[in-house]
DNA sequence: CCTTACTGCAACACCTTCTGTTACAGCGTA
DNA sequence: TACGCTGTAACAGAAGGTGTTGCAGTAAGG
């Protein structure tokens, strides 16, 4: 499979409603943001409605409706941004259990899942380390 | 698709293998170790390939054929393990190209690819600090 | 009240990757 | 030479992501 896409679409988005905020623009609509990361608007409505639950951003129904931040770019962390999504861990313990009655079998996937906690508590922290206003800034300047 | 379990397997895989030499088993063939995963030889003679092209592991051929470590099992960081089998990156960029007429989608990617390759840098970090002989100690004690 | 425009979501097809399995040729030691 | 194991191709099945269509729900604005 190719690789997991989710982070960087929700953040694509959350770039791009910063921006038009700060132009000025109160709403966008998912066909408008869908131009911009050049996808299906129902690939957007799925991640805004991840954002949505996640309390990132804020919908207007009916006539006139769209989308907007729920808060200040530099108050949104990608760590929240990965939690919203729901992206998998990297890491993944064995499919089927191993044979329990080898010391090695028995004993390696508590082992592992320590490692792989640790590894996942310095992503979160790289992330955390990382806002909405961060990523729209370095944008600008590419 | 359930998550990536390859650095698992190729981790138990060498670890299992430190414990054989250290109980005075030359060689262990993929028989031997698929039983302690508990998977198909096969699965386990494609990681072992893995490690074989890395330099981690030893095969020989003919009767009385099997598998030994190259290396002293502190000497093998989880790292090198990771590298061998080739694991992809857990964050992916785009899939389709974004509009390049928006000033978001012109800078998104490589702003994405700079937050990407600090968290690609802590990853590689925290795998270096572990070794083979760790994951044996810690798993031994479980 | 009713039109309008957009959201929310189900359903589906397609693609890619991973796991697991069978089969068989290749190889080197005893 | 015989044997046992490796190396690898080929294939099936499962899972997840992406993209697409279709349609009901919803609220602003006339």
């Amino acid at each position: 499979m190719a690789a997991n896409s989710r982070l960087t679409i929700a953040t694509h988005v959350l770039a791009w409603l910063a921006l038009a905020q700060r132009r000025g623009r109160e709403v966008l609509t998912s066909d408008q943001v869908a131009a911009s990361v050049n996808t299906n608007p129902v690939i957007i409505r799925r991640s805004l409605g991840d954002l949505r639950r996640a309390g990132l951003v804020e919908v207007r129904h009916g006539a006139g409706a769209g989308w907007s931040l729920a808060r200040s770019p530099e108050g949104i962390t990608l760590l929240e941004v990965y939690d919203a999504v729901g992206a998998q861990p990297p890491f993944g313990l064995h499919h089927t259990e191993p044979n329990l009655e080898c010391p090695v079998g028995r004993g390696i996937r508590p082992a592992l899942s320590d490692v792989y906690s640790r590894v996942e508590r310095v992503v979160r922290q790289e992330l955390a380390d990382t806002s909405i206003a961060d990523v729209l800034r370095e944008t600008l300047l590419k």
